[in-house]
DNA sequence: CATGAATGAGCGTTCATTCAT
DNA sequence: CATGAATGAACGCTCATTCAT
């Protein structure tokens, strides 16, 4: 919380670190010599390794939370919002792509208890919040009420998260808003209502 | 390939040892303990580390591979061998939950190009197949055919993945089972072809 | 010598971190720490870590000259005297018991040869004073004179410095001003002239 | 318990390094350095830094439970007991000088609670030792039994510790044993029973 | 088929100290 | 008078691997 200039550059090189090589990649000598400086120093800056993981997920948390909430109240359809959220995160991560590798690999943080678990409370406040949309969706008659909302905020997430994994094995080579938008729109036809559309569509 | 029944026994312990402590818990000290004896007796049965991670994998594309070979000839309905799949994986799982600390962790090999990419491999072998299941499930009629195939896998792989990570989070408390029967079930309300149940439905 | 408030803080909280976390515990991180102020501002103090060493030995060898001088001219009995002085230290350490823990552990200055050979100095000092004590003694007839004075200055001094390190040991749980007594008194015992006592004593 | 060869040699190095440089000398890089092999190879003979600290302390724990096991059933007179005892001592103390720089400085592993509390058990085990053998010596008439045994022992030890201190500070330049000698005749003269020798030493 | 002993590189971390501000 | 940032060396310890037996 209220990192100093020296704190946020040690934390993006660490996650630049884990995107390139891995969470093993990721050692105070690497970090280090990445911001130029030995390793000693870096302990001026935070009190032990795990201290830095903690505070990337602290940003992460922070992130997502301010994300949340800017849409929290808005009054536009839920597959606008839906659309918007999907888009703002994949704006995100084009701008940085190492982010992806830290956010949704879980695995990294599995050692430390207390950091895996606060990792996971950003999965959840995530679906959470993609259930309580898809619910007032299916209330306003914008979305298809025959399904559960907590189930297609799983298929939501889930979904989302596979493209930016694939994304990224594929080292990052296409446009992630360009895929984010195609699946936004896949979302839009299987999530909506079952209208007249019925029997053109079945032509 | 071929491997040994003691190569067997170290490759399963490698997977439990990942399941248990991360890619970071997995050291040939830790993995010769676990079997009961030296660290030089691993070398006995695998040239190296990297060697021990390439079986895992080998192991994982040979099973997906099967899998997928039993299904494709199937003349079963579409929703009905998506129902088949899934729970085959999901019952693999819950025979063994430390199967998914590996397969769905592809941050763990990412070191080793190699590696990584046979990994990747897999996800892509298995979306191939679902997109070719829903394909045919369009041209049979029993499946929307509004939808791209290709992300409909996508849909299908991502949010099986995230609730089999889920699972894991939550330390394998509850039945993946019941859990993937009710995502089947999910697929089969969104993918099925948008008959007359429409007005009913809207109701 | 001739030192400033500062110094003086400086020293006594390093005799503190000795007595708390022996030799090792005295760093100048721990220092700092107690002092309320940065590493580097111990350094406008003192010109390095030798340096506050050999302060501290400065200090007792100071207090110890100045408590002999003291005693050095006195009139009273040896017996008396002898009593003083055990009592005047165990006064002394009694008030801060963190002394103990420096000044009778010449270890802790061994690698600084420097150090060492003053710190010897102080038991000399002693050790001569308690001779010239006890040889003032014997020309008075207070005190047997079948016995070496220096070998009895041993005697003295070694039981002193042992009653006070198991007092030590014990975490400062009893009395050393009556475990002094109690040692005084048995040095008068076995110190004096051999009167008439012997058949009494002998029933 | 039960050390290999290994082991021995490098419980005895870290002994000497203690003697020469003190407990900061005694780092696992010197440690391997003196035996000759890398720092790493420590750690097949020993888990950690402490566990080799604690050998050392069962080593003389054995070795004084050893000295006084033999000693404790002798018939022979107190005063030739005591003699023995310290001679014992000092004769193992000649024959390795670098244990005394160990086992008198209890400042040493003050760190570890653990290994503290058992050394000063052997403080103790010798106390109580010398105090039994006091006490019988009074019943046999063999010592004066105007004093109190347990005091005479805390007398008797840590006079010995002194010149056993004394001779290290020196650098081990003369003889321990001539200075053991003189001091239990010292001993002989102050502890013995007050009989006629009165008049004859008044003189 | 397995062990015991060893290596060299690297780990996260702490040390006393310096220096510009 | 004190700080913040840094250094280079050393700390205890673990890593994957080798090799003679």
């Amino acid at each position: 919380m209220n990192l100093t200039t020296r704190q946020q550059e040690i934390i993006w090189s660490a996650i630049h670190l884990i995107d390139e090589k891995g969470i093993q990649g990721l050692t105070i000598k690497n970090l280090s010599a990445r911001m130029g400086f030995t390793e000693a120093a870096i302990y001026r800056h935070f009190k032990s390794k795990i201290n830095i993981l903690s505070a990337i997920i602290d940003l992460f948390k922070a992130q997502t939370a301010q994300i949340i909430n800017e849409k929290e109240h808005s009054d536009d359809h839920s597959l606008i919002q839906l659309k918007n959220i999907f888009s703002h995160y994949s704006t995100i991560f084009s701008k940085d792509p190492a982010i992806v590798s830290v956010i949704f690999a879980e695995e990294i943080f599995q050692n430390e208890d207390s950091l895996s678990a606060r990792l996971t409370e950003i999965i959840e406040t995530n679906e959470l919040f993609l259930g309580r949309l898809v619910q007032s969706g299916q209330k306003n008659g914008e979305l298809r009420n025959d399904i559960d909302p907590s189930l297609a905020a799983t298929n939501l997430l889930g979904s989302f998260r596979l493209i930016v994994k694939k994304w990224k094995l594929n080292g990052f080579r296409y446009s992630l808003k360009d895929e984010t938008e195609r699946l936004t729109e896949y979302f839009a036809t299987i999530l909506s209502p079952l209208k007249d559309k019925t029997n053109q569509e079945q032509a």
